[in-house]
RNA sequence: GCGGUCGUGGUGAAGUUGGUUAACACACUAGGUUGUGGUCCUAGCAUUGCGCGGGUUCGAGUCCCGUCGAUCGCC
């Protein structure tokens, strides 16, 4: 498709972490970014206007959800999410692989796909790479995701590889049953655990299948922070320069941090939004919890250093008062400010990959926000 | 004035024929949450203390007496 693609502006000297401009049938965005999660055709809380005012460049919805509430068919006949949900910029759509994985009861994978039950109901529902891809198309995200599994961690080598074989022959499904080529780049999503044969694998062979943009999938499902970069190192060598890659679910500072001196462009988490209606915020002196009885009477902002609507009008005090008596508006401004946070940070990011001193600045940012083994 | 019922943490309340660590929930305190179920999880939380003062008993929130308070009924 001639209206994706993704251009490389400048490669870290320092890093060799990536800087450029993703082009979408939607409108160009930058790289690094940090796409906010609005799982049903929403960012919790927040209107389209509030979105495009934290400065996010894609946002993510998800197959599985908009599948069951309200159907594909809503959405297409309302001429796709954007057009459903009134935000006219670049979207991208999960394949429902995730979830089938983390809150579907009674999973039974087939080759021909998943057999599962509703989270909402407990029907039984039955979901496959061609389903997944026909749901998307519907749907009509810029970037649409291969129906994968996601295997849990730690996993042995054997059902890994057996899974990565699964998800490679998905994948080609999926890519065969794809019809919107010319305006919806179809990602592969490379899996293989923590076995580095596995990944090496699993990229070649989606490569070799020529998708438009790929995926480092598995991750961020419990593992440890050195396992998940290692899985990083494992899979990255093996994708071309010329495409965006997404590290499918992380969301933590360091991690972020992590995930772009490798070489990773984009990045997606429920993080920010989940953790900020239950009064956790992202500072740049740190994650504090706005619940705490500390800022009951603390009038200063949120963080002085943010530029977010939440920190230029509102104290500590206010949001502590509104968190306690469970106010929609905590949710609100807290989302807004966490999320503000992270796409800061892949600003701030960005200028220092253009100055060739990214692993300075990663260093810098660590430091000030007092990294430790959970980080954040 | 007479009679009945009741008095347990910040709140609502469990506490069996008197028997070790006063249940549970909410609130509160401190954490967590990584391809989003507006959730969920973890830990803490009654100065040997059960309105107050005596008594019985090896042992009383649980029995007895007094007292204070609440509440209902009757004059």
């Amino acid at each position: 498709m001639e209206n994706f693609k993704l251009e490389i502006t400048h490669i870290c000297k320092q890093s060799g972490a990536r800087c450029g401009i993703l082009h979408t049938p939607h409108g160009s965005v930058q790289v690094p970014m940090f796409m906010p999660v609005g799982t049903l055709a929403t960012v919790k809380y927040l209107s389209p206007d509030d979105i495009k005012k934290i400065g996010s460049g894609v946002i993510l919805s998800n197959t599985y959800h908009l599948w069951l509430r309200p159907g594909e068919d809503i959405v297409a006949k309302a001429g796709g999410v954007q057009n459903f949900m009134n935000y006219q910029g670049p979207m991208l759509t999960d394949s429902g692989g995730f979830q089938v994985f983390s809150l579907a009861d009674s999973r039974k994978i087939k080759e021909e796909g998943v057999t599962f039950k509703s989270h909402l109901d407990g029907r039984a529902l039955f979901l496959s790479p061609e389903k997944s891809i026909q749901i998307q198309n519907k749907i009509g995200a810029d970037m649409i995701m291969s129906f994968d599994e996601c295997i849990p961690y730690p996993a042995t080598y054997e059902y890994t590889k057996n899974s990565v074989e699964r998800t490679l022959r998905w994948a080609k499904r999926g890519q065969d049953a794809h019809e919107r080529k010319h305006d919806q780049a179809l990602f592969g999503i490379v899996q293989g655990g923590d076995f580095e044969d596995l990944r090496k694998h699993c990229a070649q062979e989606l490569v070799k299948m020529d998708f438009p943009g790929y995926s480092i999938g598995g991750t961020s499902v419990g593992e440890d922070k050195a396992t998940m970069y290692r899985m990083v190192d494992y899979t990255i060598k093996y994708l071309p320069e010329d495409k965006p890659r997404y590290l499918m679910g992380v969301g933590a500072v360091n991690d972020i941090l992590e995930g772009i001196a490798r070489g990773v462009d984009m990045f997606d988490c429920v993080l920010p939004t989940r953790i900020a209606r239950h009064g956790s915020c992202m500072t740049s002196k740190g994650r504090i919890n706005i619940k705490k009885a500390a800022y009951k009477d603390d009038f200063s902002p949120l963080d002085p250093n943010c530029d977010c609507e939440c920190c230029k009008n509102h104290t500590k005090a206010y949001l502590n008062h509104l968190i306690r008596c469970n106010e929609g508006l905590a949710g609100r401004l807290l989302s807004i400010h966490n999320l503000r946070f992270l796409i800061q940070l892949t600003e701030k990011a960005r200028i220092a990959i253009n100055e060739d001193r990214f692993l300075d600045f990663k260093d810098e940012i660590l430091e000030e926000y007092g990294f430790d083994e959970r980080g954040f």
